[in-house]
DNA sequence: CAGCATACGGAAGGGTCATTCCGCTTGTCA
DNA sequence: TGACAAGCGGAATGACCCTTCCGTATGCTG
């Protein structure tokens, strides 16, 4: 789609574009979404107009550590479709996988709970992801063990509700994510 | 606590007051917590000012909604406890009853699913509602239609998450808050 | 190593709101 | 009805943050 021939970055511009992703990641996970683009420049060691060089907007900077954190997902559910054994345990085993390494990151789990924008940057990791979901689900539901009319759409809901669920245990409520998603998805199994 | 006998307010004022409720009350449901004061304002026709004579921040005007709301959604609870017949039956409709009034509102949901100190502000009607609960799902137990070990706290988690998923159906995500509810209750079901 | 395009730093700009302040208005009570 | 406390409106204030701008520094190429 560019228009012109992209030189390679200088060295220097290289590195600091992933010293920004770094503290970005590292900002926005402990702070979430409001982690400021001030405070991510300092963990950098650069100036705020170097983050701007890289990503035009904060946006822009979420959408990338989006997309990539969509991609790690996508990974690890299609190598859970690639497993062998109780097509449930697989489904349920999974799925928590894939919510482990969201639970720690604040901004991740403000973002799965519903931040659109940033999800649409990750549609390709999303498309892949419901993919490998659906298929995990047809898998159970050919064994008997899920209800027949069970949708990616239930698992994107719960999903929804983990992430809020995951935040709110971070923030201290006496909640535990990992006890919520084995609840909400037994709620998917056939009886 | 007051130091002074609270003498009546000026009829005016009492009447503003009630405009200022009613506009927040709009406001909040279709905005969500971002409302603005000055829009809250205008719909109640006061000026900025009156408001804040009635209530000292924003958040104080929050806290007395959610105050009003957390008791109503304890009355729910609190008859769903009284009701007669089977005892899963029950208890999945009330939840589903209690939950229709917030899943409207753009600011409940966001205070439900993770708002900590309005919460707080409304730690009376918390009280009765977590009580209620309590009761309802003691029958289901009694009657071998609940995991023994489910607890209030699970339901309070599940409650977490149907915020937020109301809130992501009403920004135009493709989820249905009450199949939501429905699915993840069913995972608190004995088998 | 000179020349220059690329990249950098961080102060300044500007938008958005919550909250305050004070001169004016209006109930209330004698 | 007069006097005054209670209440009101809304402009001004100030905090918070994203984003822009431009003078300076630095990697790269010949």
């Amino acid at each position: 789609m560019s228009t012109t021939v992209d030189r390679p970055l200088r060295a220097d511009a290289r590195r600091n574009r992933e010293k920004v992703l770094d503290a970005a990641r590292g900002a926005f996970a402990e702070t979430g979404l409001h982690a400021q683009i001030e405070d991510i420049a300092r963990r950098a060691g650069v100036g705020v107009g170097t983050v701007y060089r890289h990503f035009p907007t904060k946006d822009a900077l979420v959408a990338a550590l989006a997309e990539a954190h969509f991609a790690h997902l996508a990974d690890i559910v299609e190598a859970g479709a690639r497993r062998e054994g109780d097509a449930w345990e697989v489904f349920a085993a999974t799925i928590l996988d894939s919510a482990a390494p969201t639970a720690g990151d604040a901004a991740l789990c403000e973002i799965i709970a519903g931040h659109p924008q940033a999800i649409e940057a990750a549609a390709l990791g999303q498309e892949r992801l419901k993919a490998a979901t659906g298929a995990l689900m047809g898998a159970a539901q050919r064994a008997g063990q899920m209800r027949d009319d069970a949708t990616v759409q239930d698992v994107q809901a719960i999903m929804c509700g983990f992430g809020q669920v995951a935040a709110a245990q971070r923030a201290g409520a006496q909640m535990d994510w990992q006890r919520y998603l084995t609840i909400a998805l037994d709620g998917l199994r056939a009886r």
